[in-house]
DNA sequence: CTGAAAGCGCTAACAA
DNA sequence: TTGTTAGCGCTTTCAG
């Protein structure tokens, strides 16, 4: 029942040639001249009999396994997985490789043994992900490998990297406040995600409001306010709801995140504010829940897609040097960003 | 700077012993009787030398690569992905296997062409997924293969599958409704998904729903109505209108998933209705939706996490036998579920 | 133009 | 108890 595989020397026998010719035919190599007839008939054989190299032989041989590694912190199991691995898995597939995945759960220790695991099966190269854009330094065990870092960054810049564009996502979505006729009443909620665990903020926040901060300047307009703080749905309903409280109706929201718009949106409701006629909402993201919600919400979407489509394009083209590939985060424009509307006049907006 | 590895006859020269000793105490076999002094000499060799085995040429030679291979439709790109993945990922390492991932995207040709790129590097077996719980038919390019279904199932049942306990599920969605005290008033929605694409609607609806009639029966209480719909938000909100614009306002209401119940939380906060106080609501999936809805709500969950590691388990196990594992899936006690309360006497619900 | 032969690193008969 | 040797399936040098 399990019928032995066809090996490269039945194709010869069957083709009345050496291995060494049928190897050459089927590599596809130039150099040495075959003869068209003997080429013809290494092609028939292996046609008929539908061969294919063994992948493990050809590895121990020329120590090439056509294999890459997605090695992550935690990458997998959030959000941002899915279409990363989409991305890593497209660009590998169009270059006939395949792809290991591993989670180190943020532990050296593990990371240790996955980086060796991997190197015992002799693959080709690494992309070294993390969950949220940050700054890292390559594990020592990697240190003869080719790598690209995937959503983060080295000081030494050994190796190329992949980031989303969030400077320019942070100008898109102020443009986009600002193209609606805003010039006041615009708060920021979430900022640089300033907490007691993270006092200097997070890179995504960094690069977003100096983004947003630049378009406001540039057009000369004020931020009203910018609240520091985690980015979780809580926050955002919380931030608000004390922006509320104070007596302070913003005209414009920029949440630095979809699930602080999601609690933005409560406390909005709460209050009896509409979206987007009593304010106007923008984020960034573009999860699931931008189109779930109501008002369905404009969002600056991350480009999972694309960060993990070029980390393995980048990794396989075998550029060297440690270039940082900017990836565009695309605005999404949907029914909650527009100008207030003077109360009673309240357009009612196609989603 | 790229050093060469390490190889097993380099332990064994330092060794001072044949590489067949090295080979023999590195694999920790017993069956060939090595000194205990040639054994401690081996060993401590490679320990000096940092030796690891290289899998490939052990590949070649034995043909098991301590590999596996995770096949799906399309699962990493969903919800679903992360937490299975992470329970594969789980299990292959605890065996200390590896893992590849890849995607057909429900295109039988790219279908074969992974399977035979796996197959050329020898992986040891295959987990074959899919994102919905359904029926499929194990590609014929497998059949030499260990093969284990993830989240679909066979009628030929050639293969282990490994499955989420919806019927349970749906028994112990009803049970949450009726320890509330409900009799009715009881309405679903979601019902089988029996759609104009799914007219026969899917295995996860009909199991739910096997289960949550069977638990109304054996309680004596009747549901008030199923309506049978897509599960998206706006399927929810839709059914949930329609209900009220009807004059009929549900007690409690079985939501076939999370997006399903935001869509029903819509329609019951436009109509001003509350949760749980006025209405009572349960659903299934247990996303993150279900944390970040006000109030949180109560779900049964998809037990990722144990299917993705089961399945590889089941897998590694070498059991022969195409046995069904069902896997349980856990209610999460939130804040949407209580008996309703007479008007006037609304009480506050901690979350 | 083509073939013989060595060897990638490892395992496992078989012999000593 | 240990070593010699063949060979997994492939690539590639070198000699015809």
């Amino acid at each position: 029942m399990t019928r032995r595989r066809v090996t490269m020397s039945d194709v010869a026998r069957r083709a009345g040639v050496s291995t060494t010719t049928a190897s050459f035919v089927l590599a596809g190599r130039q150099d040495m001249r075959i003869s068209a007839e003997a080429e013809e008939r290494v092609r028939l054989a292996a046609g008929e009999l539908g061969y294919r190299p063994n992948l493990t032989a050809r590895g121990l041989r020329t120590s090439v396994t056509r294999t890459v590694a997605l090695i992550s912190d935690t990458i997998a199991t959030t959000q941002f997985a899915g279409e990363v691995i989409h991305g890593a898995l497209d660009a590998a597939g169009a270059a006939d490789h395949v792809l290991f995945i591993a989670e180190t759960e943020g532990d050296p220790g593990i990371e240790i043994q996955l980086v060796e695991g991997m190197l015992d099966r002799q693959v080709d190269g690494f992309v070294y992900a993390t969950m949220y854009s940050r700054k890292v330094r390559i594990p020592e065990a990697l240190r003869d490998s080719r790598v690209v870092l995937l959503n983060c960054y080295e000081d030494e810049a050994r190796a190329p990297c992949v980031l989303p564009d969030e400077f320019n996502a942070g100008r898109d979505a102020a443009a986009v406040v600002l193209a609606a006729g805003h010039t006041a009443g615009i708060h920021v909620i979430g900022g640089r995600h300033m907490t007691a665990e993270t006092p200097d903020g997070v890179w995504a926040g960094l690069e977003r409001m100096r983004g947003v901060e630049e378009a406001m300047a540039r057009a000369g307009v004020r931020l009203d306010g910018v609240a520091e703080c985690d980015w979780q749905p809580e926050d955002g309903h919380r931030e608000v709801r004390r922006l509320l409280a104070a007596g302070t109706v913003p005209r414009a929201l920029i949440c630095l995140n979809d699930r602080v718009a999601l609690g933005a949106y409560q406390a909005l409701q709460e209050a009896e504010l509409r979206v987007p006629d009593d304010v106007c909402v923008v984020s960034f993201d573009d999860s699931d829940l931008a189109t779930w919600l109501r008002p369905r919400l404009t969002s600056v979407a991350l480009p999972h897609y694309g960060l993990g489509r070029t980390a393995v394009e980048v990794l396989l083209d075998g550029a060297a040097d440690p270039a940082v590939h900017r990836i565009a985060m695309p605005v999404r424009l949907r029914a909650s960003h527009a100008a207030v509307v003077p109360s009673g006049e309240a357009a009612h907006k196609a989603v």
